[in-house]
DNA sequence: GGACGTGATGATTTGAGAGA
DNA sequence: TCTCTCAAATCATCACGTCC
């Protein structure tokens, strides 16, 4: 750090009102010396120096040490709470070791004065809290458009939000009033996935999506599955049925999530969760084909070794016995 | 006509299982 | 144990229908 920037900086630390005053300056003026125009020269210069830095704050160019305690969650929340505790110990690490490398994003708070809304930096905020330290932050003027905006251009550049928790911040967006256009903005999403996001929102209540939290490993497809589901009379009672299990609270999130799913789909195919294999043995007492019925596809198994010649004998007449079945199942066709 | 919703499809990624 | 294969899952995009 140059000597000019160390002064520059106590004078900042020290503020304005201890700066010399132009009174205590009279008498110097007196003596012309070059050695007294010099320092002149130089104050203005810091005084410019302390301008333009304070106008530098005061854009948000520059962070400055926020008391985490005066600082208030997004009002567009984005992540859930209390699900990304690793992160947060990492962060508490990093912090540590390397000090706040990245500063947050901040704006002051609309109704509370002294008070600042976070736009990202939720972790950090929190990792700084436990550490009893302050916390670097841009201080920026931001409209509720271009605070959720930059969270989600923050957000979508770490890629680390899963399908339920952008799903749930695109509803508060919608809810919000915001522009489907901005929505897409923020999630940095086409109008289609927006539309997606929005609807799994809307059909996952917000109580289950807390209660199976995160879910890293799920993506829209089967959420869209789960939010189907719950659209049957009485899901959402065996939802809540299957959250308030003794085993669903041990379970990772995306187990909590399967666990959810099974006891929605329960309603609607009782028998395709519960088919345990079946076989089928010839009079011999031979087993000559297995059926499993998983999630979503049927699959016969016939022992290769043995009967890879019936296998393909089967498989040359199943045109003719769907057809067959088709006929005689009244349900069959759709 | 523009905004939105929804189903279908192809490309890519991921994970499990088989075989060397 | 490593490599390969294949199925499942995910994601992005397209196409079409509906509504205002």
């Amino acid at each position: 750090m140059s000597k000019r920037t160390q002064s520059v900086r106590n004078l900042f630390a020290a503020g304005p009102d201890e700066a010399p005053t132009a009174d205590t300056r009279q008498p110097m003026q007196r003596v012309a010396s070059g050695a007294v125009r010099s320092l002149k020269d130089t104050f203005s210069e810091v005084e410019r120096d302390y301008e333009e830095l304070k106008q530098k704050v005061a854009d948000g160019a520059l962070p400055i040490d926020l008391d985490p305690s005066l600082i208030d969650p997004s009002p567009f929340a984005d992540r859930f709470a209390d699900q990304d505790a690793s992160a947060v110990e990492a962060l508490k690490a990093s912090f540590l070791e390397h000090g706040q490398e990245i500063p947050i994003l901040v704006r002051a708070h609309p109704t509370e004065i002294g008070r600042y809304q976070i736009s990202y930096g939720h972790r950090r905020v929190r990792a700084a809290t436990e550490l009893g330290l302050k916390v670097k932050a841009y201080v920026r003027e931001l409209s509720d458009d271009r605070l959720v905006v930059a969270q989600g251009i923050e957000n979508s550049a770490r890629e680390d939000l899963t399908f339920i928790e952008r799903s749930m911040f695109a509803l508060k967006l919608e809810e919000g009033g915001f522009e489907r256009t901005l929505i897409q903005t923020a999630l940095s999403v086409d109008r289609q996935e927006a539309s997606k996001l929005i609807n799994v929102g809307r059909a996952v209540p917000g109580w289950l999506a807390e209660a199976i939290g995160r879910a890293p490993k799920i993506g829209r497809p089967r959420w869209q599955e789960l939010a189907d589901g719950l659209k049957n009379a009485g899901a959402e009672s065996k939802a809540r049925k299957a959250t308030t299990d003794k085993s669903f609270g041990h379970k990772t999130s995306d187990d909590r999530f399967i666990a959810v799913l099974r006891a929605i789909k329960a309603i609607d195919r009782p028998s395709a969760e519960k088919t345990p294999v079946l076989s089928v043995k010839s009079a011999e007492g031979t087993k000559i084909a297995t059926l499993a019925v998983s999630g979503r596809v049927c699959k016969i198994e016939i022992d290769r070794d043995r009967d890879e010649a019936f296998a393909k004998f089967v498989m040359d007449r199943i045109p003719d016995l769907y057809e067959k079945f088709r006929q005689t199942e009244p349900g069959s066709e759709g």
